[in-house]
DNA sequence: CACGCGCATAGACGGCTGTCGAAATTGCAG
DNA sequence: CTGCAATTTCGACAGCCGTCTATGCGCGTG
């Protein structure tokens, strides 16, 4: 399941009415950010010293399960929200800034009137 | 089911990890903009004249059945990322500014190193 | 007042999703 | 090579979600 690129330019929603290819895409990644226990992830994993964690720091902040969690960062991961680096034991989780930017540049409301 | 207030002062992912009540009140945001319809129901009504749109705009842009429409708009009326208003026989849909803001703000990554 | 139109609600149904425990995989250590 | 530790994958299951049809409600018009 490819990352899938959101928009070239990212407008603004208020711009224009968003074609349905668009639609599906963005919503992806919204729907991704829609479950209070990823979204707490990613903001462990972007608050987290060195802006990487592994999946055991996450799966301790946590009372699920270490299997959901890892269902969970897979999501995360497949929408392009997150990246993945194997080291020894433990793989890292970081965030892909570019996705999280284009999401807040679509949702910046440029003075609605 | 109120609006719910989001963040008072909206910190950034990247700041600290939000705590399982932030997590849950913004997942409910996210998950409401988390489906292809009703992500393109938000940017008709944001781009349309006037920043309003009825539920007839509305209805004609899609292929599912108007309960169907009706359904989404309360959904994302629920979480407070739109507003409706009656004006005779019609109801006015309009986009809450703040919130997607709110949510812009969040997502907007401080450079992550 | 009664009808028609715009929209919301109710109830039903198939499919997706979050969760779990168990098993498989990967890499390191001895 | 063998065993252990960290992580992923698998299979299953309950609950939620998007969609539909049918119905109800509000409001303007004749």
């Amino acid at each position: 399941m490819e990352p899938l690129e959101l928009l070239e330019c990212s407008p603004p929603l208020a711009r224009e009415p968003l074609t349905a290819e668009q639609a599906a895409g963005v919503a992806r990644v919204f729907k991704a950010l829609g479950d209070p226990v990823r979204l707490r992830i990613v903001s462990i994993v972007a608050s987290h010293a060195g802006g990487e964690a592994c999946v055991c720091d996450i799966t301790d902040a946590f009372d699920v399960s270490q299997p959901t969690i890892s269902h969970h960062l897979k999501v995360l991961k497949d929408v392009g929200v997150l990246t993945s680096e194997r080291r020894a034991s433990w793989v890292y989780y970081r965030v892909v800034p570019e996705t999280l930017q284009e999401l807040s540049a679509l949702l910046n409301t440029p003075a609605t009137v």
